[in-house]
RNA sequence: GGCGCCGUAGCCAAGUGGCUAAGGCAGCGGAUUGCAAAUCCGCCAUCGUGGGUCCGACUCCCACCGGCGCCUCCA
């Protein structure tokens, strides 16, 4: 049984889609008024998670994810910059896109733009006020939230406790605690006509606006950052709910937000304000402060997709993580050795771990282990990691899972010789493929080694290649007449260079580290 | 101040009212190797502190200490 952790309830729950077999999940997106950072990969990469193992648990998944291209903070970057708005939110969209292509994220079925929603925002809003929920102000449109008895249960703040300071609140407001659907526009903004005339979408009324356009007025999982809950979920609850009288979605998902390591946040002091209206990626508040908020694909230059995708579902996806870059190197090393048995499969088998035919389906997956005692273990341990992401998608849990089954794996080419031909038997070898069939399957469920990693160097017929195949060559030739001070000095070289050896029955393999 | 989260080995990180408290990185010992590398085997924690509940708590409750998040639009 599949449970997943619902902030509503603050519990737990048995997940049961509204429409069995189909899902929609929504997911709140970033604004793109400046490069993407870490922070805003987190969301999408566990979501691209959840939407796989959903899948592969037998649902049909519809992720959507918006763009916030248009707001506060892009106005002000793009008058900064001189660079008209529009082409400003263009260019940092194509950044963010591109970025998730690096993680690998493509499971992510439309990403709608808030500037393409303006007709059904504006609809929405109309809505709102014809039922009682909002009014019109001097061309600004508010959200009434006293008028809407459930405000709060989202984040669980009462109103009372919002309304206290009028202060700063807007002459136009009726109480502090509504919030803009539509603004007007000052001028030299960028607008859009309404019936309250030329003005803008709020910071909220977009996500309620396209989650109903594309997954209609009730859906089954809205997720984001936990810095999100209030008060941007808690507004989206308000609209939908209002306007719908129905709950806007049946299980709400909240992520651990990304944090400096507290060496790096030493260095920024306690200077954590977020960037406001940023839907997605407040996230790293404290990073983007105190490091400037180094764009991700300068992160992409030093650490693989793979590698911060791995990084990222190592742990529990509620709560936070520590980023440094000391964490991603000790996550490279632990990919090393997946990697290194997907080549010892290829050179047991003669095939390509990657390109297995994972079984798609959970049930595809089950298979009959008999007497087969590394089967026996493996069947066990896919129980193990199966039982971790049922349980509200601990992917940390899983991926400990997962490096047992590597050892298991590893043990049994090692208790069964198969790295020497001579010792390899069908059975064997089927045993063999069957278990790595598993890993390949449990880890496309973390949209996991989907693609071989890039090579360091290449091995093929460049240059590096061809010298290295003579000195491999050589240094065979020197160890045959047991001359090791000339096989050891060809080595220990390579190795100051950062090359690395590794004598096996078939030969020598090298690689850069 | 309000609401909430967290504190498990040197570092990271799962998990549980009683069974060996996963796994990774680092370290140590061993097998293997001409020596290495890789791989395998073994070792390495009593779960922030103090109370309470319970036959029994790291796992529930309270307090405290420590770390952290959010508290709208305008700014």
């Amino acid at each position: 049984m599949l449970r997943v952790y619902n902030t509503l309830s603050r519990t737990k729950e048995e997940f049961k889609p509204i429409d069995d077999p189909n899902v929609g999940i929504y997911l709140c997106g970033p604004t793109v008024y400046k490069p993407s950072h870490i922070g805003h990969m987190v969301g999408p990469v566990i979501f691209d998670a959840v939407k796989r193992y959903l899948t592969y648990s037998g649902y049909k998944v519809r992720l959507v994810v918006n763009i916030t291209d248009v707001d506060d903070k892009l106005i002000a970057e793009s008058n900064q910059c001189g660079v008209p708005m529009s082409k400003l939110a263009e260019e940092m969209t194509a950044d963010y896109l591109a970025n998730l292509a690096a993680l690998g994220v493509d499971v992510i079925d439309c990403f709608p733009r808030c500037t393409e929603t303006i007709d059904e925002i504006i609809r929405f809003t109309e809505q709102l006020i014809a039922k009682g929920f909002a009014y019109e102000a001097a061309g600004d449109v508010y959200f009434e939230v006293s008028k809407f008895p459930e405000y709060g249960k989202l984040s669980h703040r009462s109103v009372e406790a919002l309304q206290g300071d009028g202060g700063g609140m807007a002459e136009r407001k009726r109480s502090g605690a509504d919030f803009a659907l539509w603004k007007s526009a000052k001028p030299g903004e960028p607008s859009w006509p309404s019936p309250w005339g030329a003005g803008r979408p709020g910071w909220h009324i977009e996500c309620s606006a396209m989650s109903r356009k594309l997954l209609g007025e009730s859906f089954d999982i809205h997720g984001g950052g936990l810095d999100l809950m209030f008060p941007h979920h808690e507004n989206e609850v308000a609209q939908s709910e209002a306007c719908h009288g129905r709950p806007m979605a049946k299980y709400w998902m909240h992520n651990g937000l990304m944090q400096a390591s507290s060496e790096v946040g030493k260095l920024g002091g306690r200077n954590t304000k977020p960037v406001e209206g940023d839907l997605a990626a407040q996230e790293v508040g404290k990073i983007s402060k105190s490091k400037g908020s180094a764009p991700f694909r300068d992160m992409l230059k030093k650490f693989s997709g793979e590698t911060i995708r791995f990084f990222v579902l190592s742990t529990q996806y509620r709560r936070p993580i520590d980023y440094s870059e000391e964490r991603l190197h000790e996550v490279e090393t632990g990919m090393d050795t997946f990697y290194r048995l997907f080549k010892r499969f290829e050179r047991v088998a003669s095939e390509s771990f990657y390109a297995l035919p994972a079984p798609a389906t959970r049930k595809q997956g089950d298979f009959d282990a008999g007497d087969d005692p590394l089967l026996k273990t493996v069947a066990e341990l896919r129980n193990r990691f199966l039982e971790a992401m049922d349980d509200d998608f601990n992917t940390g849990g899983a991926i400990g899972t997962l490096f047992d089954l590597v050892r298991a794996i590893n043990k049994y080419a090692d208790d069964e010789k198969l790295e020497e031909p001579s010792h390899r038997t069908p059975e064997k070898l089927d045993s063999f493929r069957r278990a790595i069939l598993t890993l390949r399957e449990l880890t496309a469920t973390l949209g996991l080694f989907r693609q071989p990693p890039q090579e360091k160097t290449p091995g093929g017929d460049d240059l590096a290649g061809k010298l290295m195949k003579l000195l491999i060559e050589l240094r065979a030739e020197a160890r045959k007449k047991k001359d090791f001070a000339t096989a050891d000095r060809i080595r220990n070289t390579l190795t100051e260079i950062g090359v690395t050896l590794e004598d096996r029955p078939g030969g020598t393999d090298w690689s850069v580290k």
